[in-house]
RNA sequence: GCGUCGGUGGCAGAGCGGUCAAUUGCAGCGGACUGUAAAUCCGCCGUCUUCAAGACUACGGGGGUUCGAAUCCCUCCCGGCGCA
């Protein structure tokens, strides 16, 4: 780490891997455990940066690949990078690209998505208006897919998924992986985690080439192997000897392996640096993951599922579009000190989506980012005092209860 | 009053002798969503039966023709348009 960045540690949690700690950046400082929302194409889907802020949000994270193809990490640099471009002066990370190989190859092929469910029902197929027909190439170089916007081919090495990287400016980045699908075999996992690991050094040597970007962005290594353990924990322990800064925890899991394997990989991390775990986000995963050592999250759902209707509530989720909501004059959540809840009803918020209105999709994400992320806190401050597992408790017996 | 076109499921609107309980869209009901191909996608949507299978009632009303009608004929009712 250079001069503009620190990790510390300022508690642990007696019994378990938890801790509190605070990330320096050049733009400011993470307090973790921190959620931090997704703004994959550099905007937090139905939200200004203003909002994303009040929410509470430290950070945000966006993606080489999407910002890659448009508008092109070029035209990124010379608007000042990122934070500049977007208009959001706080931490921003940025994803390389690696979960695209999966999501656009197996996870498309397979129909499977980053966590699958046992017995799992209603696959989607065919949600995009672009077909992409041609399949995801993986080879030693790196990685061959198409756009999502016209199906044309572009090829990502590790050292393009860096300097794209450099090019957007974030303040934490990740090293080019392979991002597996969770059906993949022990052997499969296995040469793929193997080469994630050559792609990782190859980052690395990438990233120190560049003395200015060395000095202002940190690079995070990522760990794969699946569900096996000895994979797991054997990928921890080749990226912990490198000189990575800090560690995400990568590829698609079975819902239940995410709270073990996530617990091999933390046993052979080192103490002292900042993890990752990449793509996570569900209040009862979250709970898990940090007993278990983990500092930051990022993921989509909360604001996927408030476009979509699905909203968190300290009971568990409501599909706000469900006809008894149309009349429910009471906050979507009485405990939630968000604008939406502050200002409006479930009826309101009932028409908004039902007459496909712009601003439904805006308070839902507003609610559930300042949920997830207000729980968050919470945990960080429960840790504190001593107290996460009252705090876990009580708040899993009630929102679990409806959730399955 | 005459002429003409039309009356189809909550709405719009296909169908014009069998493969029609009836295309499709909307609305309605429910579900899914975890490093965003996603303000998206999936399922149900006449009635009865727990599902399936099936049964029943159905294309303005009534009556016919036909082995068979939402589809053809007659008649009545209703609506649009034109002429008086």
């Amino acid at each position: 780490m250079s001069d503009l960045f620190s990790f510390n540690i300022k508690n642990r949690l007696a019994g378990s891997h938890a801790r509190v700690g605070e990330l320096l950046t050049p733009h400011g400082v993470l307090k973790t455990p921190v959620f931090i929302p997704v703004g994959t194409k550099a905007t937090v889907k139905a939200l200004t940066p203003e909002m994303v802020e009040e929410i509470g949000a430290q950070a945000v994270l966006a993606n080489t690949y999407h910002l890659y193809l448009e508008p092109g990490d070029e035209l990124i640099a010379k608007a000042g990078g990122l934070h500049s471009f977007m208009n959001w002066e706080k931490p921003i990370v940025t994803d390389s690209g690696g979960f695209q190989v999966f999501s656009l190859g197996a996870g498309l092929g397979e129909g499977v998505s980053k966590v699958s469910m046992k017995n799992k029902e209603n696959i989607d197929k065919g949600r995009c208006t672009t077909s992409i027909s041609t399949p995801v190439n993986i080879n030693e170089d790196g990685v061959t897919f198409p756009s999502f916007r016209d199906g044309s081919l572009h090829t990502f090495t590790p050292e393009r998924s860096v300097e794209i990287q450099q090019n957007l400016g974030a303040d934490i980045f990740f090293a080019f992986d392979e991002c597996t699908s969770p059906l993949a075999g022990y052997d499969y996992q296995k040469s793929a985690a193997e080469r994630t690991h050559r792609w990782a050094g190859r980052c690395l040597e990438r990233h120190r080439a560049d003395k200015e970007s060395f000095r202002k962005q940190l690079l995070f290594g990522v760990v794969q192997g699946g569900r096996f353990e000895d994979l797991r924990r054997w990928s921890a322990r080749t990226l912990a000897e490198m000189s990575f800064s800090g560690f995400g925890i990568g590829g698609s899991f079975e819902k239940e392996d995410i709270e073990t394997a996530v617990l091999w990989v933390v046993e052979e991390l080192p103490e002292d640096k900042p993890r990752h775990l990449l793509g996570i986000g569900d209040p009862k995963d979250i709970f898990g993951a940090v007993e278990n050592g983990i500092d930051m999250f990022d993921c989509v759902s909360p604001t996927r599922l408030g476009r979509n209707g699905t909203l968190y509530t300290h009971s568990g989720v409501i599909n706000i579009r469900n006809g008894s909501f149309r009349a429910d004059l009471s906050p979507v959540d009485e405990e939630c000190d968000c604008y939406t809840c502050r200002n409006y009803s479930r009826a309101y918020l009932s028409h908004l989506y039902r007459s496909k209105e712009m601003l439904g999709p805006t308070l839902g994400s507003i609610h559930n980012l300042r949920f997830l992320i207000s729980t968050v806190d919470r945990i960080r401050d429960s840790i504190e005092k001593g107290s996460f597992f009252e705090f876990k408790a009580s708040f899993l017996s009630k929102y679990d209860k409806k959730t399955k």
